[in-house]
DNA sequence: CTTAGTTTGTCTATTGGCTAAACTAAGTTT
DNA sequence: AAACTTAGTTTAGCCAATAGACAAACTAAG
């Protein structure tokens, strides 16, 4: 019986915890205010905010508008009670952030990474984690935790157990830095983290289910299902790259034939374009050609919109999600895919399940990740919070 | 925020709930067992059993073995305190179960369904539930619910959206059973029942994320995850048959092309069939045929395997799961697949999501539906006394 | 057949969090 | 200025869980 038992601390917790929330979400709000809205007693309210006061997390503003009586003294969260690093590790490079606890960025730096080795990548990482950590102002709580996007499969422990574009294998990079800095790190695949970036801070603002697909040069996707990302047994769930679309079609580098990502990442752009003879290798002139009004280039991305949409219309009828949100690189050539894809997805999906579903592009842009690296930390910051 | 607020009562509630499980779980115990197995006092559990005492829900059963003291006074839960009433509304006939509140079969009964408007199968459904019904015996909670599940899609109100096989559109069912009965009516979709009735009595036991697949005369699919059945945003997820497994392949009357359940379904094996001249159109007599070792009818069956591994390589590939369970008609020809099919799932799925993943066939065969249908209605009974 | 030691389950006093209601503080309205 | 409103604090009481004392019922050793 794991179940934690229930005692009045508990009850202290999940109260605190409330009267929190609601100042995270409701912005100015007095004492009043959250008793109203919680249904919790003014008294019990008055007692929470002082701890939450005492702990620094929460501050008056002053007092804001009567109504006809005395003035309400105004509360607010102290975003800057604490900080969070979030890293986003590219193949080529890595962008990292550190944000207060509301996810506003006070640093943002970027690198390049030439070198892909476990060793080398970690000689690069620790120093550029270390400045950003640096540049945290002072806090009550610090820098509360190290949220990092990798392009491979991680289990729960934070091992990178394989990431075929930087050639790692069981690379233990939670271990690593846990001990390094000596705070909580959150190691997480990239397609994960985008999708916590782009439900927290992006166009998936608020969405209580909603999958989000990155589509680089590979497919990765998150699944965020009743509100929580959903990781499978193993911890790796969500690689929807590799659903099969063409079940005769092609065989895939992962062993299975036909896969999505052949047919609706970059890479299959960049194929593609190669074999017609269009660009020069590389998705900017390919977005170039396209502005300008090429054809043939157009013509392109709408077979790439195309295959999104296949695939989608599969999500959609699996998971029927409120949102599918599409992120990475290919985000960019929004323009160019958008009515193919959504003109198949609704032509293959089933009617029901396209009922008010969303089919969004990610705000972030190249962003989605790092700021999710970052949320992610946050939020086990918050969850900690909770349990003790 | 609508987060309901701590206070005494909820965790007088949490606790009676964590003690009740532990009777539940561990079948005959003292109260100073589940002070220890909990970590609640032992004062704080003779309160709690004796409120369930009093409540009928459970019981004292003599004395157990002295470990050198004074004798403990055995619990166990009192199955027979309720009833629940399970329904499988097929296509052409409708099962019904009487369960006690562990789901022990107290009456099973079939019906033939030779019409299936509306109004005709709710005259036929009306007296079949009455019947289930009034045979339960005395008891201090009665029949607590009504659990069915549907050949259709349902919506969270429990109407029926659409049941092709039926004919149905917005039938609300849950509404006309409800006031028929004055009780509490669950409606589902009959993968979804039947997935909950595998997880809790058939091969799927104690398992945290697991697919159902109840192959029939179409592919439907119950996705448990995270120890829950998970639902879409509309509540209706999971239309993993209608995930297409060759995009170009031929139309489905769904609106998409090549949709799994063309080519892994009885229907498909029965298609097949008939372009082969074997068999006699059903899937007994191929049965039969493979049974007596009929090479052409094998494989046909192997075919379907291959064609049911292409699609659980994908689920795999998507959830992650600790299980798939293959149920409904098609887990009879267990025999004639599950080679093919394992063989297949392993060759496309990647290698890491297959560790330790479990392909199985439901153990209820075909009375998963009913079962999960009655496990529905106990699992909202419960659901109650936990909140109140 | 005592007597000591164990184990089960109940009783009792205490703790701590929440609440209603009274109260203080600080405004507005007429 | 008097009457009313609203914000926030203080007070007394409630209730569930707990530690520890205790009674009941048993085993085992001398």
């Amino acid at each position: 019986m794991k179940t934690p038992t229930g005692d009045q601390a508990l009850i202290k917790r999940m109260n605190t915890a409330i009267v929190l929330e609601s100042v995270l979400q409701g912005a100015p709000l007095s004492r009043a205010d959250i008793s109203a809205l919680t249904g919790l007693n003014k008294a019990t309210v008055s007692s929470l905010v002082q701890d939450l006061i005492d702990s620094g997390l929460v501050r008056e503003i002053g007092t804001g508008q009567s109504s006809g009586g005395r003035k309400p003294v105004l509360l607010e969260f102290v975003a800057e009670s604490g900080y969070a690093v979030g890293v986003d590790l590219g193949v080529n490079y890595v962008r990292g952030v550190l944000t207060d606890l509301r996810g506003g960025v006070a640093v943002e730096r970027t690198a390049q990474l030439d070198k892909t080795s476990p060793d080398e990548v970690f000689g690069i990482l620790r120093p550029f984690i270390q400045s950003l950590i640096d540049e945290a102002p002072e806090s009550a709580f610090g820098v509360v935790g190290i949220g990092v996007g990798v392009p491979g499969l991680v289990d729960r422990g934070g091992a990178v157990l394989y990431a075929p574009n930087l050639g790692w294998r069981d690379v233990p990079l939670q271990d690593a830095l846990n001990r390094a800095f000596g705070i909580p790190v959150l190691i997480d695949n990239e397609a994960n983290v985008g999708a916590i970036g782009e439900r927290k801070f992006g166009s998936g603002r608020g969405i209580g289910s909603m999958i989000y697909v990155s589509v680089g040069m590979g497919i990765g996707t998150g699944l965020i299902l009743q509100k929580e990302l959903y990781k499978g047994a193993a911890g790796f769930s969500g690689e929807l790259g590799h659903l099969s679309i063409e079940a005769s079609g092609p065989p895939c580098r992962c062993g299975n034939r036909g896969c999505w990502e052949l047919y609706a990442s970059e890479q299959a752009l960049l194929v593609r374009a190669a074999e017609a003879g269009i660009g020069e290798g590389t998705l900017d002139s390919l977005l170039a050609l396209a502005e300008r009004g090429d054809e043939q280039t157009r013509a392109l991305f709408n077979g790439i919109g195309e295959s999104l949409g296949v695939g989608i219309a599969n999500i959609v009828n699996v998971f029927n999600p409120e949102a599918v949100v599409i992120g990475n690189t290919m985000s960019r050539a929004r323009p160019w895919l958008e009515e193919a894809m959504s003109h198949t997805t609704e032509a293959r999906a089933l009617n029901f399940h396209l009922r008010g579903i969303r089919l969004l592009f990610a705000e972030l842009g190249d962003r989605s990740a790092v700021m999710g690296a970052a949320e992610t930390a946050i939020a086990a910051f918050f969850k900690r919070l909770r349990s003790a």
